[in-house]
Order: C-alpha cells, then sequence, then structure tokens
DNA sequence: TATATTTGTGTAAAATAAACACGAAAGCAA
DNA sequence: TTGCTTTCGTGTTTATTTTACACAAATATA
C-alpha cells in the first residue's frame, strides 16, 4: 500500500447520499424527483437527497431522507455506487453515496414531503433535466435495476402486498422493456412456489384475477440451500 | 428531500479507499494483504489503501495505492462497496470507498511495494486476523467476484494474456468451489467463440495445450447487440 | 521404448424454454 | 336477461440447452 493512511494527512470531502426511488403505477415504472427550491440548480429537478449527519451511516442518512420524502418507514434499499467525480457540484468537493429504493406507491402517503419543495413522479421516458450528475446517476440505477430484477425478487416491492400475476407480469415488461409470454410467465413464477394465494381481485371489467402474497420467508430459507431466483 | 442540503451544515468524514486484489496462481484464489506499520493495528494484516488526496476521484485513489503496492499499470478495477458504519476506524469518522482488482501475478512486478510494509498473497482459506472491518469487506468481495465470474468476462483478468482452458476450468473451478466437466466447460466456452488460438504450451509433462487469447473488442462489441457471456 | 501425465473430443438422455389458442368469469349496455 | 366486451387462466408440442459420460492423442520422463 505504500503510503499509509497516515503519512497523507486526510482530505475532507463533503458526502452526501442521494436516492433513487422508483415507483410503479401499474403501467409505467417512475421515478421520484424533487425540484430544488435553493442554489446551485435552484428550480431544476433532482434526486433527493442530502449531505450526511454526523453519527449517522449512509445508509442510515439515505433512509432518513427517504422518509422525510415519502412518510415511508419499511422500504427495500440498496446501495448503487459511490460518485465522487470532480466537479460533480458546483459549490466543491461533494462525494455521494447513492441508494436506490423500490417502493410500493399505494402505501406512500400522498405528498409526504415536509416543506416546499415540489416532488413528482416521473415516467424514465419523459425526464426533465437533471441537476449535478444525476440524469448520470440516473442511468446506472435504471441498469442495476434492470439487472437484478431477473435475479432476485424485488420486483414484489414495486408491487402491493398483495398482487396479481397479470400485475406482476406488466412489471417485468414495464422494466425489461420486453413482451412476454403469460403462460410461460406464470409457469416460471409458478414453478418456485413462492406465492401463496391471498384472494381474488373484483370491482374491475373481466375475469377477477386471483391476488398472491410472495413468501419472503420461504425464499430466504430456499436461498439457503441454494435456491436461485430467476424469471 | 425535504431538509436540503445547504440547510444541514455539511459534517466532513475522512474519506479513504481500500482495495481488494485478486490474484490466481493456477490453483488457488489468493488475496493481497499488507502488514500494517504503524497504530491503529500495528502488526495486523489489512487490505492496502489509504485516504484519498485532495483532486482525486475514489477511483483515481484506488489505481495509485494498486499501482503503488503492485507496480502494475493496467488492471482490472471496480467500485465495491462504501462502507460507513461508525466505529469502523478508531482514529475517527472514516468512511471507505473500496475496489477490488483483479490481477494477473505473472505480469506483477515482484516486491513492487515502495516501503517496509510487507505485503503477502493469501488463499482465502488461511487468512491471518484482519484490521478494521477488513475481514467482512473481504467477504463482500469475495461474494461479489463469485456473482461476477458467471456472467462477466473477468476470470481473464485473472489469468495472463495467453492461457489454457484447462487452466481457464480450473479458475473458474477454484473461484466458484466447483467441479466442472471438462467437455461441458469447453462446450459453452467455445461455443461463445470469443478466444482466438495463440499457439501451444509445450515444456510441460503430459500433451500441450493450445493458448488462446481473449478478444474483448469482439466482446464488447457482441455485447453491443444484445450478447450475454455467461458460463 | 515403455509408462505416466495431461489434453482434447462426441453422443445420447434429460431438462428447460419457447411457441401457441381458446374457454371461463366477470362487468356493462341494450 | 341476454349478449357483448374485457380480462384471466390453462396444456401440449417442439426446439434448445444442459447434463452425463470414456477413450485416444501428444508429450515428458524413467
Amino acid at each position: 500500500m505504500a503510503n499509509d493512511q497516515l503519512s497523507n494527512k486526510p482530505s475532507r470531502p463533503m458526502v452526501a447520499t442521494d436516492c433513487v426511488i422508483f415507483g410503479f403505477d401499474d403501467k409505467d415504472l417512475k421515478v421520484l424527483l424533487v425540484e430544488r427550491g435553493i442554489e446551485p440548480f435552484k428550480g431544476s429537478w433532482a434526486l433527493p437527497g442530502g449531505f450526511l449527519r454526523e453519527g449517522e451511516n449512509t445508509e442510515q442518512g439515505a433512509r432518513r431522507e427517504l422518509m422525510e420524502e415519502t412518510g415511508l418507514k419499511d422500504f427495500f434499499i440498496e446501495q448503487l455506487y459511490t460518485f465522487s467525480d470532480a466537479g460533480r457540484d458546483p459549490r466543491g468537493w461533494v462525494i455521494s453515496v447513492v441508494y436506490f429504493s423500490l417502493i410500493n406507491r399505494n402505501a406512500m402517503s400522498p405528498e409526504a414531503g415536509d416543506d416546499a419543495e415540489r416532488a413528482e413522479w416521473f415516467a424514465l421516458d419523459s425526464l426533465p433535466a437533471l441537476a449535478f450528475d444525476h440524469a448520470h446517476i440516473l442511468e446506472v440505477a435504471v441498469a442495476r435495476l434492470k439487472g437484478k430484477l431477473r435475479y432476485q425478487p424485488i420486483g414484489f416491492e414495486l408491487l402491493p402486498q398483495e398482487f396479481t400475476l397479470p400485475q406482476l407480469q406488466a412489471l417485468y415488461e414495464a422494466v425489461l422493456q420486453v413482451q412476454l409470454d403469460k403462460r410461460n410467465f406464470r409457469k416460471k413464477i409458478m414453478s418456485m412456489e413462492l406465492l401463496e394465494i391471498a384472494g381474488k381481485r373484483g370491482g374491475t371489467v373481466g375475469k377477477p384475477a386471483t391476488t398472491y402474497r410472495f413468501n419472503k420467508q420461504k425464499y430466504e430459507d430456499l436461498t439457503q440451500k441454494g435456491f436461485n431466483f430467476e424469471v
């Protein structure tokens, strides 16, 4: 390692956390953005985020911000990447540890954001211009989400606790941007035996769909034994 | 996002980069560790690393340290994770952005480390006690390596430019900790048509093996067209 | 020149993935 | 209440992929 840690005077960048919050509205994958109320980039849209507080690790910081933004307490969150290029923030040397989160929009309290800032959902194909390097960050996040969706059961995080198979399929189709065969999709999902029947969804036109719950416990048990989720 | 970035006084942790450097010696996967010459954890083994310098992004910091450590200029490096738990470093609030690197040990200049510190390769099943939270970091790195090896052509980074199929297979077996069928392994690798014949390896007992080079350019072209590497 | 060692090859069986069409259950309108 | 529209749910056949498995060829060495 050569120069040891104490032989350089440690320099101290500012450290922020930002969150890429994905939601799904039965049709499109969306991302939650906030309109900045202050400089720099005042008036621009940006990923929610803020500086890390003393005594807090980066995940705690991300959870705090996400909670403030959506009112949600439990949600899927995962570290995405740390961005540290010089010049990414005009205020100086700012490193941002970015998390991405998947939330069920039905469970989110509407307009939970606490202050003057506007928060809005945007479909990925109609994004506004973004502040800082957030457009780049978002690209990385989408790529990661696409990559993970097929090999980890994270899609369920975007749906209500009880969901139908057509909903689940629509989610996969929206995120992965592909058409899937209904019968083959069902076959694959059901063969994993990770869904349990919750009831029926009525009140809508057409034959009512069966609703299911994802059995996370069973998934974790199977994973221990070498099971691999794959869609 | 609620509290905007300027409404909190930004606190400033120290930011370090550490590197998990993997090597392969035709038999075992190994990791490069250094013996710390100073407190804290003086005398303990640790991942090579150091504090980030002003004007440098985290990847540059990691590359600098890796270069100092191994004498290598070009190598595979990828961000692993950012560790930020309170108490992970007794000197105070230190966030570490960790990279992992795959190197070909033959190309590495022996003992290139520049100062008094000892650097040594350790097989993963005979590790010494590690400083800080480095044991945990190493676990994360190994898991990531295992996960990536099957879906990205990163194994070649651990081998010399010209390698044989038995070598490649041994690498997969060592990292993934499985036995692979020779014929099926060859079939799968060759069916991707990403290897080109380089020559023959003689001088050893037994039938001489054909040596190959990995065609990175072709891989990248194919990837553009939706090709997916998988072993 | 015989022996030990390592490389390199093909085929058959099993498992998985892909393609594909229609009846059933509900809401809604006439 | 009946018929029309909409959406859900199901099975089989074919193609593709994966698995299992054994012996001859090429070299170094004794």
